[in-house]
DNA sequence: CGTGGAATTGACACCCGTCAATGACTGTGG
DNA sequence: CCACAGTCATTGACGGGTGTCAATTCCACG
């Protein structure tokens, strides 16, 4: 809730392109990105069209209202998007992480804003580009599909949890939701890393961070987790974790 | 919150094709609908792979949990989308109307249920029929994408509204939402129809049915509104409403 | 005119937000 | 290596907005 500590963001001119070699062909995220939608033989095509980026954690990757020039896909890191009233409250609406796209724009702006949480590394398409290559692969589109399906459950999920669940049920789900996507990833999920701060999953669970704060604590003392520094949790109780955030 | 009075929904065997004659050539949803992706020589191949259906006010249209066979496309009427949580708290994700789809499923069975407001029309797509005519009209897989693209959209500003909005301003937001909605089909939208019960409302917006009338009566008291019986509302003050709205 | 469900209104409680103080951690410079 | 500053996380006290429970009131329909 206080503005001006989370408005210091790095500017986008900090955000260059690194000119960087790394080839499509390895891209570990690939296979979780909509460039598993491309076929083999057509990864030189898919290389020739995308700017490889990255950002320092607090940097700008897009912004709300600005001209929806590119769409990204988040190749290492963790970006926030979010939304801001007027007044300054703000709405996380995902924690974005390798392979997640970025960019789905129904009009010519962005409804959106989005920042690195860590350094990230994106694929930046320009939009035209990106056209060029959906025409070109109708794989490729049929998967962006399905990703726009995948990210509508999601939010359809974050929906439930805003409007109807508790601070505790909300910190549960919260919890196993972000252990299951490291699960996906193939990566550890047990003693879990938060690389975001306690306002960022307070705003993004409709919540304070003094409400999440206590929230963790009571999860401590009840000896369904451990805290090892304020930014990794050991999930030590996962069916109880499981009952909470289901309402039980 | 009292689960018992709205499970009062008609079994799906209400639910039965009309074996109507209304031809897509005519139908007045296509051009808000997916079908508007299917060019004039395809329309009596789309007719083809439809099911026109009828459902009366409080059927069940699909259930969360249950196999997702069919996709389906609303032509006239209002559909409540929701989702519960095990002890009986219900999140209504969306209200459906004339072009919307219905029935994005990651899975292979649906995330959420549906039931009709009023009576409802829906042309219904078996998926493998779906499949079928999304591979021979690519302007209707666009298409498709485009309306994900804008449900997500729509879902992005609900959660600003769960997570960070006062009962008030989410009153206010709901109303404004659907008058735009409605003129966008090119319909009346100051005497605002609500076709869907307080406790829809509230479930929508994260409330209760009482705070939502208290701020009906608020808002009825500040001179924004005037009450036509408890389902029309009319909008005195659009201005003051939109500001109330946006946090202002 | 009577009936039943929905909407409204009132009284009160409680969860979570607000405000404020303290504690923990990180990085920097002496 | 330590002192210090700055930020973030935690904890406490308290208040307010919204939920809960209950009583009318309204209204559609027979």
């Amino acid at each position: 809730m206080n503005p001006m500590s989370r408005d210091q963001v790095l500017p986008t001119a900090a955000f260059a392109p690194t000119c960087s070699t790394a080839e499509c062909q390895e891209c570990e995220a690939r296979p979780h990105s909509v460039c598993a939608g491309v076929p083999e033989h057509g990864i030189r095509e898919l290389e020739a069209n995308v700017t490889h980026v990255t950002t320092p954690a607090r940097g700008s990757i897009l912004m709300e209202g600005d001209a929806a020039q590119h769409m990204f896909n988040v190749t290492s890191g963790t970006v926030r998007v979010y939304k801001l009233l007027p007044d300054g409250r703000r709405q996380v609406i995902g924690f974005l992480m390798t392979g997640d796209f970025l960019g789905f724009a129904v009009r010519d702006v962005y409804a959106y804003s989005a920042e690195a949480v860590t350094e990230v590394s994106l694929c930046r398409f320009s939009r035209p580009r990106m056209e060029t290559l959906l025409q070109q692969f109708p794989g490729m589109e049929k998967r962006l599909l399905g990703m726009a399906a995948n990210e509508l459950a999601i939010a359809q999920d974050l929906m439930l949890l805003l409007g109807r669940k508790t601070a505790r049920e909300r910190l549960a789900s919260f919890l196993l939701m972000l252990a299951e996507r490291l699960t996906r990833l193939g990566r550890p999920a047990n003693p879990l890393p938060l690389p975001m701060s306690r306002s960022d999953i307070a705003d993004y669970l409709g919540l304070t961070t003094e409400t999440v704060s206590r929230a963790f604590t009571q999860f401590k003392n009840d000896g369904l987790i451990t805290l090892e520094g304020a930014d990794t949790v050991r999930l030590t109780d996962l069916d109880g974790m499981q009952d909470i955030a289901d309402g039980n």
